[in-house]
RNA sequence: GGAGGGGUUCCCGAGUGGCCAAAGGGAUCAGACUGUAAAUCUGCCGGCUCUGCCUUCGAAGGUUCGAAUCCUUCCCCCUCCA
């Protein structure tokens, strides 16, 4: 095993907050392989960069020889996990919450080892608690200990309902590491409180209380707000080599050494030269392209990830077009409806708003005049920056 | 079970009979500036066969020349009391 101290500064690296450190010092130096815990709610069907923070850190642990469990809350979905939520949420039927593990799977291996992953289902041991289990594992918490968690309170203060169910999450989820008998649970640090109750139940169980470790959220495009789905700020991890880059690059100078930490796969040491040589005159873009191709390159290969660059610095760098236009057929000949049915704007009163604000190309032209006529044939339309559309007009 | 408050366009939130496709803010989108950066400024911001028309203010009915606004029933949320 690598030596202790290096083995702990990669696993430190980004992270938010690990309760305790000294345990984890300890438990690595026993040398023995230690069992990593990462649950997931099979709620959203497709994952994002943000959600891949803590897989990254998995692998961190992985690399260092150490077991990954990988929960799959089959159990628990069907109460829907609170964090961060101002609503409850709805209950999802069985075929869809494995088929959402499965797909969350699929996209977790493009980062883990699946070999060296184990995955397991949490019905597994929940379902045998039955309700007698329930109410004796409910007995270990009191309301107001339940009210102290972050969400709870604040939709209580702002009179947001809060189902009763709810709090059963955080004890299931804390029963799961006394069924695997965690060593380490990786979560976001809107996971605090779950994670913390897994000690709370171990000590009771009169287990070792396993070590939590605290993953920053990755912020969102917006450089505001995490990342997440609603929020549309994200970057799917099945998103095209070129959207991914893309998105990558509109995100700010600051926002990138933060994606820096969380996402990519370089040592602590690389990323520290390379923000000195930042400083020293290179142009941030440039290192903002290492780092979109590093984590395309991760999700669709070498060579489609060095696509998107090449595409990327001709279409932009030097105002090309870019190679994939897709190619419709239609026959309106009004301007507005052209763009609507080729794809190119969501209405037609879109299409005129885009026309008065002077967002239309047709071959390289701009055009303004909403009545612009028409010819048949084929042409290269383009509605902002990045949407285009090589027309044939019947 | 009783009393009261509330559900408005993607989100927050104003609007209590016509001037309401609905203030204001945010997000998105577009233009300028750039490194497709970010920040900033400007504009747009339900749909359509677009100087007009159609659909929207929890749901369904009703009153009215006219309803997001008034009435009835229903659904949902919150608070206090029991």
């Amino acid at each position: 095993m690598a030596d202790i101290q290096s083995a702990l500064r990669e696993i430190a690296r980004g992270a938010e907050e690990i309760i305790p450190l000294e345990e984890l010092k300890k438990k690595l130096e026993s040398g023995r392989q230690l069992t990593i815990k990462l649950g997931m709610d099979p709620t959203a069907p497709d994952i994002h960069l943000g959600h891949t923070v803590i897989l990254n850190k998995l692998r961190t642990f992985q690399k260092l020889g150490h077991k990954i469990v990988l929960i799959i809350g089959d159990f628990t979905a069907a109460i829907g996990d609170p964090s961060g939520k101002n609503a409850t949420r709805p209950e999802l039927p069985r075929e869809q919450i494995i088929e959402n593990a499965k797909t969350y799977a699929e996209q977790a291996f493009k980062i883990l080892d699946k070999d060296l992953t184990e995955i397991r289902y949490n019905s597994e041991w929940c379902e045998k608690l039955g309700a007698a289990g329930t109410i004796k594992l409910a007995s270990k918490l009191t309301v107001a200990r339940m009210l102290e968690r972050d969400d709870f309170s604040k939709r209580f203060a702002s009179n947001q309902p809060i189902a009763i169910h709810e709090f059963l999450y955080p004890l299931f989820q804390g029963y799961d590491s006394v069924a695997i008998k965690a060593d380490v649970e990786l979560g976001g640090t809107d996971q605090k409180f779950n994670l913390l109750m897994g000690r709370e139940l171990q000590k009771d169980a009169g287990m070792e209380p396993q070590v939590v470790l605290m993953m920053p959220l990755l912020v969102g495009l917006d450089g505001v707000v995490k990342m997440s789905k609603s929020k549309h700020n994200y970057i799917g991890v099945t998103e095209s080599p070129k959207e991914m880059f893309g998105k990558i690059m509109s995100i700010s100078d600051d926002l990138m050494w933060s994606y820096y930490d969380l996402l990519s796969f370089k040592s602590v040491d690389e990323i520290k030269a390379l923000k000195e040589q930042c400083q020293n005159g290179m142009n941030p873009r440039d290192a903002k392209i290492e780092l979109g191709r590093e984590i395309v390159a991760r999700y669709h290969g070498e060579d489609e990830a060095n696509q998107a660059v090449e595409g990327f610095k001709s279409q932009f760098a030097k105002g090309a077009l870019p190679d994939d236009i897709k190619e419709v057929t239609v026959t309106s000949t009004a301007l507005a409806n052209l763009l609507k049915d080729a794809g190119l704007c969501e209405s037609t009163s879109e299409a005129l708003r885009m026309i008065k604000q002077s967002a239309v190309k047709c071959d390289g032209k701009v055009i303004t005049d909403k009545n612009f006529a028409i010819e048949k044939g084929t042409a290269i339309w383009q509605v902002g920056k990045r949407r285009f559309a090589k027309v044939t007009v019947e």
